[in-house]
DNA sequence: ATTTTTATTGCAAATTTGTTGCAATAAGTG
DNA sequence: CACTTATTGCAACAAATTTGCAATAAAAAT
């Protein structure tokens, strides 16, 4: 939250209520979250605002987009929570952490390739937790 | 076409203008298309066709969403269309396919360290293109 | 080939999602 | 505490998506 707050300031911009819910918001979620969510767990009156400081957090790239499924969804980017991507159960919806460190070099070999400059990059598994294989039978 | 006609026919579903033209229109479409892309490509009246569409062939798993930029968007399934993976510019917003073989290698084995059945994933890269990098100097 | 059956489309209308301008409010500054 | 101005809330709009139902057209039956 510290670091929130500095980088904001050195921006010129101010740490209001709105901006600090929306981001402790984020800090707490355990899965990547779509503006409706975001705006439900808020006490902020008004949709416009959480639209206008997901954008801005965009900007600051405090937050990222996740391709969760098909909703637009946002979590906090590699500055504030450790880089790493999803695997993402189809049947009941929930997303589980994974970090292959193979996948950051294989990002860099294949920008290399294309003299492509990266600057992030999204990785997803879908398919059948454990959990719901089980009950299934 | 003939695997589309073929895949329809088992479902007991009509081969119809509109769904001819949407699968067409996906199959010479090099890069995903939006819902909004796909209705201006296409003769068909209404918007809720497509939508309509769209939503049996994710059924089907004839496409796929895919997480391009921000906008959700469309494109044939493996089936249809080598399995491929992109590299997003995000200054001019077009994007090339990529595929490599150690990605594929990489999913099977996180999906069995979780004990997870891995239906499908996605994989992009974001930054920027050596055409902007070029145009930016 | 014509009729019949029924999946599919088009239309209308509602809902949800995202955007914009401007006055009211509240965060930082002196 | 008063002042300046970034930020919020509100209203209204625009775009995207969904749903029910009657009209239409694709496949099957005659």
């Amino acid at each position: 939250m510290d670091q929130f707050n500095i980088l904001l300031t050195r921006h010129q911009l101010r740490t209001t209520q709105a901006r600090r819910e929306v981001f402790s918001i984020l800090l707490a979620a355990k899965e990547p979250l779509s503006i409706t969510e975001i705006t439900k767990a808020t006490t902020i009156a008004d949709r416009t605002s959480v639209y206008r400081t997901i954008e801005l957090f965009l900007k600051l790239s405090i937050i990222e987009v996740i391709p969760f499924g098909w909703k637009t969804r946002y979590e906090l980017s590699g500055d504030f929570k450790p880089h790493h991507h999803h695997l993402i159960c189809t049947t009941c919806g929930t997303s589980v952490s994974i970090k292959p460190s193979a996948l950051e070099q294989l990002v860099s070999i294949v920008a290399k390739e294309h003299a492509f400059i990266p600057t992030s990059h999204h990785f997803e598994i879908y398919g059948t937790c454990n959990n719901c294989q089980i009950k299934k039978r």
